[in-house]
DNA sequence: AGACCAAATATGGTCAGACCATACACCTAC
DNA sequence: GTAGGTGTATGGTCTGACCATATTTGGTCT
């Protein structure tokens, strides 16, 4: 096993064993170094890794309290991975979009109340002033849902894909030139995870990115 | 920008530019170094990056012609990324059957016909000899249909669950003590989907998950 | 006493050069 | 022609140095 994986599985552990959380720092790489027995070199492609991983976070100057902190990042780095994995092209439409319908569906069957970020994103889009503003809050308002459902692969999932919705949704609502229809629907999928009836709910979402299909594929 | 990362993008640029494909060579670190006029650190810390990626794999020695080679790894990049973010521990089981019969239940409904592999690890969990052996097999047999669906990313978040449902359903056919009722609901799948009944291959997957929840959770 | 600015210091980022173990290529001996 | 030894380039690691940056410190002026 090479030296640097060593060390990956030692600051590993050590971030479990001292219940380190986001926020929280690592020692510099010279101590950390000299704790593991092992070069600065070894030690700095491990947290390389690390940070490729969305693990940690380096900034330069900061003071003599210490190094790489701890980051909880899913998103960017999920979707760059994904985007290289998948055959280094963008995911086609129909894949984020059938995606995002499965997941959608089963979180509006499971969520039996709005958190605060659903309600949030409503105003907001009632506010927007641009389709890319209206659209960043559109898709927040969907992957609020998703989190509310407390799955969080799935909602890791929902993350990595939320630039390529956003993408695609700037452009339909751009072709569409309103956003009144969306926003009916946000109301109704909203109105009816409030009261708890989960096939409405279903039911809303349904038809929603039913929609969204027409617009993107016609 | 920190130079590793220019340096990163030169590659994944020649990458592009060379049309390089899996199995051909990136130049040597020393020769990649000189090129590109920075430290053969910068440059090893751009290739640690590619690794963590999926995208290349270095192996010593290796005769005079190069190093790095391309690769193609959807699958154990991935899971180290979602096990690192989702809170450093295991998903919950329950998380990941979840995810699972979502996954599997959307496939079942859109395959038409069972591929070659899905009718191999059938007969190889005829054949196996140990539980270790068998889930093997039945999960190949669950990846195979998710792949038959073409979805490229739910395949990959199926391949990263994995290790995940190996762990989970050894420990569930130990309890158990035999197959033949996962076997018969295997079959059951394997049918379904060669007949073309998507309706039928969806309540089949679903009967045979739903056993899968007992198993895990009683 | 308080506000402000400059030097000291520690950090991450980078570089150069060295050594090691390994795996391939080549060449020799049989 | 084959087997075996040797040479060589590779990735992996280490050491020690320098740089730019950001915080800390300590002094200076008001």
């Amino acid at each position: 096993m090479r030296t640097f994986e060593t060390v990956l599985a030692q600051i590993e552990q050590r971030i479990a064993a001292d219940g380190l959380t986001v926020g929280d720092r690592l020692p510099g790489e010279r101590q950390l170094a000299e704790q593991l027995q092992v070069s600065r070199s070894s030690v700095r492609e491990a947290l390389r890794v690390l940070e490729t991983l969305g693990v940690v976070s380096s900034q330069v100057g900061r003071g003599p309290d210490a190094g790489a902190v701890l980051t909880s990042r899913p998103d960017g780095t999920l979707a760059d991975l994904l985007r290289l994995n998948l055959g280094l092209t963008t995911m086609s439409a129909r894949e984020v979009l059938d995606t995002r319908l499965m997941i959608e569906r089963w979180s509006a069957a499971r969520v039996t109340s709005a958190p605060a970020e659903m309600t949030e994103a409503l105003a907001a889009m009632d506010a927007a002033a641009s389709p890319e503003e209206f659209v960043t809050h559109d898709i927040a308002f969907h992957v609020a849902l998703t989190d509310a459902a407390g799955n969080r692969l799935l909602s890791a999932v929902m993350r990595a894909l939320r630039d390529a919705l956003v993408s695609n949704a700037v452009e339909a609502v751009r072709r569409l030139g309103h956003t009144d229809d969306l926003q009916a629907d946000h109301r109704r999928i909203h109105a009816a995870i409030e009261s708890g009836d989960g096939a409405e709910a279903v039911e809303a979402v349904t038809a929603h990115l039913a929609r969204a299909y027409e617009n993107v594929f016609h």
